[in-house]
DNA sequence: TTGAAAGCGCTAACAA
DNA sequence: TTGTTAGCGCTTTCAA
């Protein structure tokens, strides 16, 4: 709990210091004396002693609320990336704003922009498939906020960006299907519009390629990285005449509607049709057959993203943040892929 | 988009009225003129002036920041919860930040009541399990802390809460049990130190009662409402030596897990086996079988949970905002549940 | 390296 | 019904 009224006032007082001193201490000027700075720390702990944001805010026009941008009914993953962010952000003395928006409508962008300005948000974190808007990132780079995107590929300033390298994940996948003796292959991309769609796909095929096998067109689908769309490309996939014997589809929520389509048309799920996804959501160890998917550190990008994000808001300030940016998707192999017994 | 330094100083000026009468418009007050308060609207939208909310928090010691309190790994539903509670919150200039917290951990009430001071939030929603921890209820209350908690009994001041009647829903659940035939029926309940799982487990066993259907003791378990936990009760009720032809789990989660089990088993939901959950998940029309449930519009408890949070807030304000505060759940038949074959 | 004083944009006693 | 005048708690020129 905290002391209710104790403000930069009485730490002065206290420490025998001017105003001016304690708000150096607080925001880490380097101009100031080193016993001096000790001393104010150490009445600021006495008095538990917490500036108060607002105050803060008013005073240098910034708001301490970070916000996180998301694409609205298309996040199944929204409490993991929250979860991540939320830990860099209370430990930074930030708060964080939700801002679901539905980037396929009109002007989206403006309501994001005014959203932002309304609340004077510091910055935000945008996260797929909305960090793959350029026309937003351009947006927001004309408006001076700051933001980091959680993408797929690095299509943007180093310091913009946290990536995961998904190609590389799905030549992991690539060769898990040719392990299991997988020629006839069907896949189902997401909206080519989305770089991670190509990119996933690209490393997909590449790979299989590599190994002498060909994916024809007929066999590619371009999904809507949803459920229902992987049902209906599925439905396609699977009404020709020749079957193929796994089906790679761009996410999670489109391999459930692929196992869903098997199922209705009677296709056993492995033995006759290996099915995976991408993401690892929730739903993919639940389901029934579990699902071979490419694990996705989401959690652990968004909390990167925000370390990105405040180092570039504090600047000035010497924080020393990690500046990773790049993390590793893995395959994780469970009931839906199993060896081709045609 | 909105200009940037329009101040209220400048609506004052250009209204020609002193700031205070601004402010009043502004706020709402009753105290002004019918025309002069045309007047200075008139002038606020031309001037397109948006209140500074730091400025007004720092004045009038708000923040204008609404907090959304919910369990950590466990809110499937957590995006609804907030885009219930956006679509109230932007209308009405909040903000809402998020804070997960671990229930069951030693000093989690300590921990909210120290964010909710440090970012001086205005009040917070509280989502189930949360929401039924009466410790932190208290806590607030004692703290002045405006809270409205979103649950399934009305054990607390009607103003700080929303309810949906799953005591009904249950017996809705109960009666399709009974028309589908089941008679050998299993239960794995919640966590019994929740209302919720009490609830619940009241109005199904008593509406089966209510028909001549007694569930003994031994089909009765107490889950933790985890898929882990759900996967574990429907294990020992599946071992016995009388196996029930149908079960019902407190949530969806473990209305999964139950599946698994069978599953693993060898045992077919549905036509061996009869399977309902409780709260219609994202997971549970994507399931195979797809889950048979009773659907619980928490986006609209969400929103109007915010309603009530604000018109609290807001006392003094006349705002006449909706008052409402039961909403119905429902059942949903989906496959997982079918006639009892024995 | 430190301090005095002037705001940031708004609300709220107190007057008028 | 309206205006005057202090602040809210902090940052930030500008001096010292």
């Amino acid at each position: 709990m905290q002391d209710k009224n104790i403000t930069i006032n009485d730490v002065a007082r206290v420490s025998g210091v001017s105003k001016r001193t304690v708000s150096r201490v607080i925001n880490r000027s380097s101009l100031v004396g080193e016993k001096t700075r000790e001393h104010v720390e150490k009445v600021i702990k006495e008095l538990n002693f917490v500036p108060d944001k607002q105050a803060r805010g008013l005073a240098s026009s910034r708001s301490y609320l970070l916000g996180l941008i998301y694409e609205h009914y298309d996040s199944l993953s929204i409490e993991q990336v929250q979860s991540g962010a939320l830990s860099v952000c209370s430990e930074l003395g930030y708060e964080l704003v939700v801002h679901p928006c539905k980037s396929r409508e009109e002007n989206f962008i403006e309501e994001c922009l005014a959203s932002i300005a309304k609340s004077k948000l510091d910055g935000v974190i945008i996260v797929p498939p909305v960090s793959e808007n350029k026309a937003l990132a351009a947006a927001l780079r004309e408006m001076n906020v700051q933001y980091v995107r959680i993408a797929s590929v690095d299509f943007d300033d180093e310091d913009n960006i946290v990536v995961s390298d998904e190609r590389e994940a799905m030549k992991g996948m690539a060769d898990h299907f040719i392990e299991l003796g997988h020629r006839d292959i069907g896949y189902i991309s997401g909206p080519l519009r989305y770089t991670s769609s190509m990119e996933r796909m690209d490393g997909f095929l590449s790979e299989l390629n590599s190994c002498d096998i060909n994916v024809p067109n007929i066999r590619i689908k371009e999904g809507e990285n949803s459920y229902e769309s992987g049902f209906k490309c599925a439905m396609e996939l699977l009404s020709e005449d020749e079957l193929p014997t796994a089906i790679l589809a761009n996410n999670d929520e489109m391999a459930l509607g692929v196992i869903r389509a098997a199922h209705d048309l009677g296709i056993k799920v492995p033995d006759q049709l290996s099915v995976a996804g991408f993401d690892d959501n929730i739903l993919a160890s639940r389901v029934i057959p579990a699902l071979t998917t490419i694990h996705r550190p989401i959690d652990n990008m968004a909390a990167l993203a925000t370390q990105k994000l405040v180092n570039k808001i504090q600047s000035e300030q010497s924080l020393l943040l990690t500046k990773e940016t790049a993390v590793k998707p893995y395959l994780v192999v469970r009931e839906s892929t199993s060896k081709n017994s045609t």
